[in-house]
DNA sequence: CATGGGGAATAACTTTCTATTATTTGTCTT
DNA sequence: AAGACAAATAATAGAAAGTTATTCCCCATG
C-alpha cells in the first residue's frame, strides 16, 4: 500500500519540476527526495519520470497518480482539522441536564459563555429532577449533569463543584429586607414560600425547626427554588433559596439576606461511568468549576 | 499531521474492541498496538479510550475520528487500485454499480457484449441500493451507476438513458396471461407480489390506487423487481415489474402484459463530478444508451 | 576547450517510527 | 488460590525517511 508521504513527494516533484525545488518546498534535503522517487518507482514497478539530459519529466502515469492523490491529501487534512477541533473542544456534542435551580438561570449563562468560543458544539440543555438526571446519564442521553442533591447511583461519578448557602430572598420593600440577619425560625412569622417535606430541601429546613421543637409554617409550597424565586420577585412573599438559583441573573427585584443558622449546599457535577465522558463535557465541567470558584465573577451573589 | 497507519490502528481497536484483537487483525503484535494508541493520544492531546477494569472503551472523540477516517482509507485504496491498474497495463477500468432490476440481468449481458471487443478492460459489477450507488460513486469506488430512481446528490451527474414502463408479469398459464390488457386495480383480485409503500415503486403504485379511492392488496412484499420476477417465474403469482428487469433474459416462463394506466419509468446513468469520468466509462454509458434505444435489439421486451 | 553552475544520483550514516520478544500488572473466573 | 485474558511496560530490532558530503552529467559561456 502506497504511503501518503510518498505521494506528497511525488506531487511536489511534479509541481515544482525539480527534486531540489520539491526538497525546498517540503523542507527536506534533495537526496531525500531523490531517494524517495527511486523508492516509489521500485514499488510501483514502472518509471514515474523520464530522465533526460539530467532533468526529470513526469510520465503520464505519474501525472495520473498525482491527480488522484489530491483527494487523499484533502481527506487527510480534513481528519487533521477535525482532530484539531476536538482538541480545542470546538466541536462535539454536549448534552447537559440539571435541576431547576441551576438549570434555569445559571446554566444558560454558563453555556452561552462557554460556547461563545466554540461555535461548532452541538448543545442541549434539559431541566429535570434528580431521578431524571440519573436516568439521562445512565442511558447516555446526557453527558453531564448538575444537581444540588448528590444522586446516589453506583454507575455515576459525582464531584463537588462549588459551595453555596441557603439564603433568604425577599422583595426589596419587605420588612425583612432591612434586617441585618434573619433567623430561620422567624420565617414562621411572615408569609413565605417553602418546599414540601418530602423534598431534600424541605427536610433540611424541617430538621432545624424540629431541633428547636417547632414546626415550619408557610403559605405556599413549591417544588423548585427557581419557582420560589419567581414568586418572591413578583412580591408574593419571602423564600429560602439556594445561592445558585440567584447566580447569573441581575435581580433588582429581590433582596438577599443571610440566614441563621447557616445551611450550606453543594453543587455537584455528575458523569456516567458507563460511557467515556467526552472531551467537551470535561472541559465544560472544568469551566463551570473555575467560573464558580472565581469570586470576581458577576455570577457571584453578594449577600448584603 | 496524523498518519494513515495511526488511524488504521485506532479504527482496528475500536472495531475489534481489544488491542489483542486489533493486533491479530493487523498482523502485528499486541504491544505494537498498545504503544501506537498511547502515541496517538499523546499526539492529539486528549484520551481516545477509557481504561477501566483492564478494558478499553472508545471515547466519543475516538469514534468521531474513526468515522471520518473511513473516507481517508477509501481514498488510499483508490489510489492504490489506480497504481495497480497502471502497473498491469490495463487499458481502462470500469466499475459499475446498479440497482437490482438492472444489475441482475440486463447489465451482465450488456457488459459481456461491451467487453467482447475490449479484452484489456478491468471490470467490476456491483448491485446495491440507491444509497449505496451514491456512496460508491462519491467515494470513487465506482465509475458509473445505473438506477431507476434518480439519486439526488449535488456531486453526481444524472442523465436519462432509456424510457421503460411498468408491466405485468405472470406465469404463462395464469388467467391474466390471456387478457388483452390489465387494469392495475384488477391486481387486487389475484394473488400478487408487490413493493413496500416506503419504496419509490410502491409509492408510485399506491398513488394510482388512492386516486381511485382504493387500497393496494398483495400477498407478498419484496424489495426488488428482480426478486418479484423470480417469484413470478416460479409460479407464485403475478407482479408488476419494470421493463428493464425483463430485458436481457429469455423468459419462456413468464408472460408479459401492458397495464392500464401506463406507468413509465426511466433508467438513469449516474457519474460523479468529484473525479474525471474515465473514457471507458463514458463509452459504456453511450453503448448502453444506444443499445436501449435500438428497437431491433433482442433485449427489447415485446409486450403481447 | 576548460570551467563552473544547476540538477540528479550515490554513499554512508542518523533519526524516527514501527514493531518485536519477554515480562509484568490488573481483573475476572473458576 | 490458580488460571485465563487483556493491557501496559521495558528493552531492543528493523524499516522508513532524512542527513551530509561527494560525485556525475549536461551544457552554457568566456
Amino acid at each position: 500500500m502506497i504511503r501518503v508521504r510518498q505521494l506528497e513527494v511525488l506531487c511536489a516533484v511534479i509541481d515544482l519540476g525539480t527534486t531540489s525545488g520539491a526538497a525546498e518546498a517540503l523542507s527536506v534535503s534533495q537526496p531525500a527526495v531523490s531517494n524517495m522517487i527511486r523508492h516509489i518507482e521500485d514499488l510501483v514497478g514502472f518509471p514515474l519520470f523520464k530522465r533526460e539530459k539530467g532533468r526529470l519529466t513526469p510520465t503520464p502515469e505519474a501525472l495520473h497518480i498525482a491527480q488522484e492523490a489530491q483527494h487523499l491529501f484533502s481527506q487527510q487534512k480534513r481528519v487533521d482539522r477535525i482532530i484539531d477541533q476536538l482538541r480545542g473542544g470546538t466541536v462535539g456534542q454536549l448534552n447537559v441536564i440539571a435541576t431547576p435551580s441551576i438549570g434555569y438561570a445559571l446554566l444558560p449563562r454558563m453555556i452561552a459563555e462557554f460556547t461563545r468560543s466554540r461555535p461548532r458544539v452541538q448543545l442541549s440543555l434539559e431541566v429535570g429532577s434528580v431521578d431524571e438526571i440519573i436516568q439521562h446519564l445512565i442511558s447516555g442521553r446526557a453527558d453531564l449533569g448538575f444537581s444540588i442533591t448528590s444522586p446516589r447511583h453506583s454507575a455515576l461519578s459525582v464531584r463537588p463543584m462549588a459551595a453555596g448557602d441557603m439564603v433568604c430572598a425577599c422583595p426589596p420593600d419587605h420588612e425583612l429586607a432591612h434586617a441585618r440577619s434573619i433567623n430561620l425560625l422567624d420565617l414562621n412569622h411572615v408569609r413565605h414560600i417553602s418546599y414540601g417535606s418530602g423534598t431534600p430541601l424541605g427536610q433540611m429546613i424541617d430538621e432545624v425547626y424540629s431541633r428547636h421543637g417547632t414546626e415550619r409554617r408557610y403559605f405556599c409550597e413549591v417544588r423548585h427554588t427557581s419557582t420560589a424565586l419567581e414568586m418572591v420577585a413578583a412580591g408574593a412573599g419571602v423564600a429560602l433559596v439556594d445561592s445558585f438559583a440567584l447566580m447569573g441573573r441581575a435581580r433588582q427585584d429581590v433582596s438577599v439576606r443571610a440566614i441563621q443558622p447557616a445551611l450550606s449546599v453543594t453543587l455537584h457535577g455528575v458523569t456516567s461511568n458507563l460511557y467515556p465522558t467526552s472531551h467537551v463535557a470535561l472541559q465544560f465541567q472544568e469551566f463551570m468549576r473555575e467560573a464558580l470558584s472565581d469570586p470576581e465573577l458577576p455570577h457571584r451573589v453578594e449577600i448584603t
